[in-house]
DNA sequence: GCGATCAGCT
DNA sequence: CACAGCTGATCGC
């Protein structure tokens, strides 16, 4: 829960994500998304005299969030007042406007995309007082960072002067989540496994009422071709992508309506809609519960789905970064200055400043690295692979090789007119440069988990995997579950079946009946066979290595420094001995400019980064370029893990 | 009657 | 397993 009071010490006349107290005085206002608990204050009376009176001051967030909170009538008085930007990763100039005095400063803002919720954002900021991010709430995976065009400035990361950050996981108890790839696949497994026995099979996604599982929902919706229940539709009713993948029928096979006794009803094995079979008998439900669930450092084997007795179950899903992921988002924009904008469960504010600290430039020493750009070819920095064989690849990272991005958009400059007239510095939007929409689908192996959110139990486990106990197919015995696959799928990391050409020149069309689903599923599960493999880290290389495709390699954010070590023991946090200064087979990969860093002066003239060209990884060799080549001929779309984030958690939808 | 805050619940 | 939000009680205006 964010704790953030408001403002930032850069650009103290904004407010951001609180709306009370001193922020009533704000110039301009920013709402990153529409959770309630970065909205206080927002349908205030005084903050609405404020805006009865006021010809200048405005909300300013993406096109979903402005719809979203529109769609809640007590927001309504703020209509005439927002500022919706529509188009991410396009820097708008804002006037900030003294109404009593006429003083102005000039701000350029850029939304970026946070992966939090619809229409999420982080807000970056760049005017006299330096360049300042406010993340909001976000989950990022490893590596999407460096994907962001807006954090860069030609070839470099811009030079950060301070983060506001989402801390809610920043803490080594958190260190892994697994990814939201892998917790989908875990739930599509499971909704599968039960609602192919009878259409009186059903599921029931025992979703909070908050925004966030859309993605969840559209992704099901379209792996199943049955659209989900919900409670109302009215608040999407502008963003068809996701409208068309939910209903108010109660005739279909996965449900998220609510019910004040839901819980209640689910255990008297009723569904919240009240619905029953055709024939009138009650209806086989499971629950589904999405929850967080994390895993230590030295954690191995995972579960994304636990049983929790009868017919209820839990599957991983976090709406928030894992400790590892924060930590690879910091260590590559290294700002000067991080704030946190919550604590983590049982510590302080104290302690979150205390595990920041090495993560801000005085101490990473990040200003004395060279990063030499790779050239041509350019890629993510790819420095955070910790898994060592397929499943556990699968279930933690999404890494893919992905090209960076043809810079289409430059902020030159903010020639503000005015807070009426935001000046849109850019049409042209990152997002019409990305993929579809489409679901994520791995390699079908089940995962061989078990369960552990105790990072105090990192030695050998036995598999706590269990599903019910009435199925015929058993996916308990996870070495044997091998779920039907369509055809043309590959696994992923393979090649092993051409691609359908046809499929990159479908344009893109939204399954509004089951009709149009088995195409639609094909397509984009075709569309989805990526390359996901990533290196082995030192800490789990027990199996051997089946990924065949491009390897690369890190050791840089995985690993905890001694430093940090040092500040964990005072914390008394554990860490992990094997992790430090073992010589590993990733360390020995470690690129030339990063062996030579500190050795060369950068270009003092700018105060920019060099972009990292993948520290911690060895450049390809001549066999993982050829296969890099041939996925870039087929036509194969290698930008992966960020995509799942531009499609639902962004302004893109209209 | 309305808003703020907190405990309790999920 | 813990994020986000609801309900209901209480208090103050």
């Amino acid at each position: 829960m964010s704790s953030f009071a408001g403002r930032m010490k850069e650009y103290p006349t904004v407010s951001l994500d609180r709306f009370d107290r001193e922020n009533l005085h704000a110039r301009a206002y920013f709402l990153s998304h529409c959770h309630k608990d970065h909205m206080k204050g927002l349908k205030g009376p005084l903050l609405k005299r404020k805006l009865k009176f006021s010809l200048t001051v405005k909300l300013y967030c993406s096109f979903v969030t402005k719809e979203l909170l529109l769609s809640n009538p007590k927001y309504s008085f703020w209509e005439e007042h927002i500022v919706s930007i529509r188009h991410l990763d396009s820097p708008t100039g804002i006037s900030l406007i003294d109404e009593k005095t006429g003083e102005s400063e000039d701000v350029v803002v850029t939304l970026l995309p946070a992966g939090h919720c619809p229409g999420s954002v982080m807000f970056l900021f760049e005017g006299s007082q330096g360049t300042v991010l406010y993340t909001g709430d976000f989950r990022l995976a490893i590596g999407d960072v460096a994907r962001m065009e807006f954090l860069h400035s030609g070839n470099r990361v811009k030079d950060i002067q301070s983060v506001y950050l989402d801390t809610t996981f920043f803490d080594p108890r958190y260190y892994q989540i697994p990814s939201r790839e892998a917790c989908l696949k875990g739930i599509k497994e499971l909704v599968e496994d039960w609602i192919c026995h009878s259409p009186n099979h059903v599921v029931w996604l025992n979703c909070k009422a908050a925004y966030g599982y859309e993605y969840l929902f559209t992704n099901l919706s379209q792996e199943f071709g049955c659209q989900i229940h919900v409670n109302s539709l009215q608040m999407f009713q502008k963003m068809p992508e996701i409208l068309s993948h939910m209903t108010m029928d109660r005739a279909t096979q996965i449900h998220a309506c609510r019910h004040p006794k839901d819980e209640e009803m689910f255990r008297a094995n009723r569904l919240p809609c009240g619905c029953l079979a055709k024939d009138g008998t009650p209806l086989k439900i499971i629950s589904i519960k999405p929850s967080t669930m994390w895993f230590g450092e030295r954690t191995r084997k995972t579960s994304v789905i636990v049983r929790m007795g009868g017919s209820s179950y839990r599957a991983c899903f976090s709406f928030h970064s894992s400790y590892s992921e924060i930590k690879d988002f910091l260590t590559y924009i290294c700002p000067v200055n991080i704030y946190p904008n919550v604590v983590p469960l049982c510590r302080t504010m104290e302690e979150v400043a205390e595990l920041l600290k090495p993560m801000c430039r005085e101490h990473c020493g990040r200003a004395e690295i060279v990063y030499k750009p790779l050239g041509v070819l350019k890629r993510t920095r790819e420095n955070c692979c910790r898994v060592s064989d397929t499943d556990d690849e699968e279930l933690f990272e999404e890494l893919a090789m992905v090209p960076r991005r043809k810079k289409v958009i430059v902020a030159e400059e903010a020639n503000a007119q005015g807070p009426d007239k935001p000046q849109q510095i850019s049409s042209e939007t990152l997002a019409d440069y990305l993929p579809e929409p489409r679901p994520s689908v791995h390699s079908a192996n089940y995962l061989d988990c078990t369960e552990s959110n105790d990072d105090e139990d990192d030695g050998e486990q036995e598999p706590t995997e269990t599903l019910p106990d009435d199925q015929t197919k058993k996916t308990s015995d996870v070495q044997e579950f091998h779920p039907p696959q369509p055809s043309g799928v590959a696994s992923a990391g393979t090649l092993s079946h051409p691609p359908l050409w046809d499929t990159f020149f479908t344009p893109g069309s939204l399954p509004t009946d089951e009709s149009s689903e088995p195409e639609n599923s094909q397509n984009s599960l075709a569309r989805s066979s990526v390359c996901t493999c990533s290196r082995s880290p030192e800490l789990f290389t027990d199996e051997a290595d089946e990924c065949d495709s491009l390897r690369l390699s890190s050791s840089q954010s995985t690993h905890i420094s001694e430093a940090e070590v040092e500040l964990f023991s005072q914390l008394g946090i554990q860490t992990n001995p094997e992790s430090l200064g073992g010589t590993s087979e990733t360390e020995n990969m470690l690129h030339e400019s990063q062996a030579g860093q500190g050795n060369v002066p950068d270009s003092q003239e700018s105060s920019d980064f060099e972009l990292p060209p993948t520290p911690g990884s060895k450049p390809p060799n001549p066999e993982e370029l050829k296969e890099l080549y041939i996925k870039l001929a087929a036509g194969e779309d290698l930008r992966v893990s960020i995509s799942h984030i531009y499609s639902f958690y962004s302004g893109r939808i209209k």
